[in-house]
DNA sequence: GCCGTTTTCGGCCCGACTGTTTTCAGTCG
């Protein structure tokens, strides 16, 4: 039997939290769950290996009782807790508290009353006009049901939205709004301003002489296709396509607690606050209350609202609550800016399934201040049509070799992003890859193989001593494909222990490492690339999401290699070794 | 169920809104 992945044991957690919540517990006791898949889901080891050592209560939220779970579990196959409460409970109630104004306690009282264990039998139970004599419900309840269902509630919840999509429309919202004669300040909060992977809407917080004017502009925007307001300061809008988006006009001197407020995230606030009551102060959205003189203080900047606290500011992609509020002043990291950059090891020519010749690539990477760039077009077994035989890698050396004479002020490398076969053999054979300046190894074929032999394959393409760097290294697709199967401490061991670099892909559905593994690789030791994987030249640009995952990994310019100018970087190749 | 510069028990963020109630519990962000 494998081990279950972390992102199993941190589901069975949720699932638990979902039942003990029906089930009536204390919201503390839920919560504990709840905290405890968080943190699982994020670990950067192995959960089940951390607790066959002994080792699982040294994550935050992990106790004995929940230790004792998770062996059960890596014993038996499940938890006894869970079989107990599936038994108890039956499932629908969970989808039940997706519905607006429905939660825990009120699906449960439904259930015992009427027997609804359903979306369906909600439903059915709505028609019928039962709902109303339930104590506690009425007819208002019953409607609000029946235009939930008419509106899609029970269908799949709508998908979060990319971040590049998300910020497109945020930040040209944004600059409409700041150059509205009415507005003062204006900012993008939410996990937009933390630069997650997706987000679900877009939060704006800003100042104005004229409040109502600039609600007013912003319900009027070309991108708004409805808005409504829900109190006298705010705004609720959503865009032509769907993206839901949340206005806040505030006074000037509040400006910095709405901005820390929503830009969240709800747990990083949480912890804040906790710590906070413990030195007499409570924090809001309005401003932070003292207990020493009763007197509640409001901070024009973000800046204030922290220094008030005792903290340094804190980027807003640290603020995950993955130990942030422990830093103080002097040793928050200086996250590294897409200006850092110096190279770009990943991208794709005509000669594969780009759009650009490797000249367009060359002068659009002169354009944005780069000084070199690997082409990487793919190998020999892409088999979708657009593969580059040996032969036309060899030709394609000469080529570039000639290019990279002929141009100045940029250098253009050879390189390919070879194939990683099942078996974890790259697909040119040595002597070709010996004569390239760089190569990314990449797995874009069999994802379905279990975690031992994925992990098997991809360590064995770690270890050969011509792939320089592992390309999106879990194969992700946010939103879309989860990662395949691999035990992520034994790649990071092996990269470690062969200096060879890991990727961080840039692509803007990728961005993979994502930002918990690229922390958890880069404190081992494991040089980090960040690369666009651009198939065009108007897609070089999208190192900025890779920024963006790197930022949020708490990574520094000092923690990614090809921030070095190219002198630097080639002697820490492999093959240069 | 977790946790500790209030440490092994008694705490565990903050505020708004809603609908159903006679003063508030539940839900939501």
């Amino acid at each position: 039997m494998t081990d279950p992945s972390n992102a199993a044991i941190a589901d069975l957690f949720d699932e638990l939290g979902d039942l003990y919540e029906l089930d009536g517990a204390v919201v503390h006791r839920v919560l504990a769950y709840r905290n405890a898949a968080k943190s699982v889901r994020e670990a950067p080891r192995s959960v089940a290996a951390m607790t066959r050592e002994g080792k699982v209560t040294e994550l935050p939220g992990i106790g004995r009782t929940l230790e004792e779970k998770i062996e059960a579990l890596l014993d038996t196959g499940t938890i006894p807790a869970v079989e107990k409460l599936r038994a108890r409970i039956p499932a629908g109630l969970v989808e039940m508290t997706r519905l607006p104004g429905l939660g825990p306690k009120r699906a449960r009282k439904l259930y015992d009353e009427l027997g609804i264990d359903s979306l369906e039998s909600l439903r059915a139970a709505a028609e019928a006009g039962k709902l109303r004599d339930v104590r506690g419900f009425g007819q208002k309840f019953e409607e609000s049901v029946l235009a939930a269902f008419a509106a899609g509630a029970g269908d799949a919840p709508r998908p979060r939205v990319l971040l590049s999509k998300a910020l497109d429309i945020g930040e040209g919202i944004v600059a409409a709004l700041r150059a509205h004669p009415a507005s003062d300040r204006v900012e993008l909060a939410g996990s937009a301003r933390r630069l997650t992977d997706s987000v679900k809407d877009l939060d704006i917080i800003a100042t104005a002489s004229d409040p109502p004017a600039l609600l007013a502009a912003f319900a009027g925007l070309e991108v708004i296709e409805s808005a409504s307001s829900p109190g006298e300061n705010a705004a609720r809008g959503a865009t032509h396509n769907g993206v839901a988006i949340d206005l806040r006009v505030v006074e000037p001197d509040q400006f910095g607690n709405l901005l820390q407020h929503f830009t969240g995230s709800a747990r990083h606030n949480m912890a804040l606050r906790e710590a906070s009551v413990r030195k007499g102060l409570h924090v809001s959205e309005y401003g932070i209350l003292d207990d020493a003189d009763g007197k509640t203080r409001r901070c024009e900047r973000e800046e204030e609202v922290y220094a008030l606290l005792g903290l340094p500011w804190i980027p807003p992609e640290l603020r995950e609550d993955r130990g942030e509020l422990a830093l103080r002043d002097g040793d928050v990291p200086a996250l590294v800016e897409q200006g850092d950059l110096k190279g770009d090891l990943h991208m794709h020519t005509v000669l594969s399934d780009g759009r650009g010749t490797a000249e367009d690539m060359a002068l659009r990477a002169r354009e944005m201040g780069l000084e070199y760039i690997a082409i990487t077009d793919h190998s020999a077994s892409h088999g979708f049509g657009d593969h580059v035989s040996a032969d036309e890698l060899r030709a394609q050396i000469v080529a570039i070799r000639e290019l990279d004479e002929r141009l100045e002020g940029i250098r253009v490398l050879i390189g390919t992003e070879t194939n990683i076969g099942t078996t974890g053999r790259p697909d040119y054979d040595d002597d070709l890859l010996a004569e390239l300046d760089w190569v990314v190894g990449s797995i874009h074929t069999s994802f379905s193989m279990d975690v031992g032999s994925m992990t098997d394959r991809m360590v064995a393409a770690i270890e050969h001593p011509l792939i320089d760097v592992i390309g999106h290294p879990t194969g992700r697709k946010i939103e879309k494909r989860a990662p395949y199967a691999i035990d992520m401490d034994r790649v990071i061991e092996a990269a470690a222990r062969t200096g060879t670099m890991i990727e961080i892909n840039s692509a803007p559905d990728r961005r993979d490492l994502n930002d918990v593994n690229a922390r958890a690789a880069s404190q081992a030791g494991v040089p980090i690339v960040i690369n666009s994987d651009a198939h065009g030249p108007e897609t070089m640009v999208h190192t900025r999401w890779g920024v963006a995952t790197a930022r949020r990994a708490w990574l520094t310019k000092g923690d990614i290699a090809n921030t070095l100018p190219w002198e630097e970087f080639a002697p820490l190749r492999k093959r240069a070794r």
